[in-house]
DNA sequence: GTTCGATTCAACCATGTGGTTGAATGTACC
DNA sequence: GGTACATTCAACCACATGGTTGAATCGAAC
């Protein structure tokens, strides 16, 4: 559906795939914060969290804008909607409708690759 | 609600957060099958693929047995279902319904960390 | 324009990742 | 027991990651 669906879902899935950044989405999720404010709660260097959001930037999960001298971060949900889709598609194995897995089955699996 | 939420789901979104892992877990999501078989249309050696499907079973995302001298590797889906719980809580924030949201941010915010 | 506060950059370090190759293991088969 | 096949292990490589420290940047305020 989408172009590279791919390396997106990599830089999604990598992104989320640390502690302390999911803690900052989570905590950014609550309303815009600056960078200190982000970072407080966190027994980490100011550098140490600003590499975090890099990384959740380049996801896009997060979106940065300059506001005075503080930088405010905030969530950028959708983005998240994409990595829920991916998952979507194993909704079937985990949920105990067996006959929906077998109609699931007959589809085509969705093209993310290649 | 499990125990060291954080940690599985580290294992999880790090497992997820690469495209072969992925592919991997689509071929084998149509039902059990050897290393061999699942090495097989993607170019890597044999011993490439094992290093993934460690990192897969690491995270529980998938499961072996051994039959006759081939692993039989079938998918575990409910892991799955661990990240599109963490997921859940977001789901209100790119949904249209704002009055969910205002009543969803009213919650605590589920306590994966500390 | 200097000083202060907020944030980033650069360099560095230890460790992890994704890949390779070649040897080792384990099971089945003759 | 030897051979063939399926898979893993070990060693290695280049590069990314998550953290630190200290210098640099950028905007605000005096």
């Amino acid at each position: 559906m989408v172009e590279s669906n791919a390396a997106r879902l990599d830089s999604i899935f990598h992104a989320l795939a640390d502690p302390t950044r999911r803690a900052l989405l989570r905590d950014v999720s609550a309303g815009e914060k600056s960078v200190g404010d982000l970072a407080r709660p966190h027994a980490l260097t100011l550098a140490a969290v600003s590499k975090h959001l890099k990384v959740l930037e380049a996801a896009e999960l997060v979106a940065r804008q300059r506001r005075g001298s503080f930088q405010i971060v905030r969530l950028n949900a959708p983005v998240l909607h994409e990595a829920d889709e991916w998952l979507a598609y194993y909704r079937p194995f985990w949920s105990t409708r067996l006959d929906a897995l077998a109609q699931h089955l007959e589809q085509e699996p969705e093209g993310e690759s290649r």
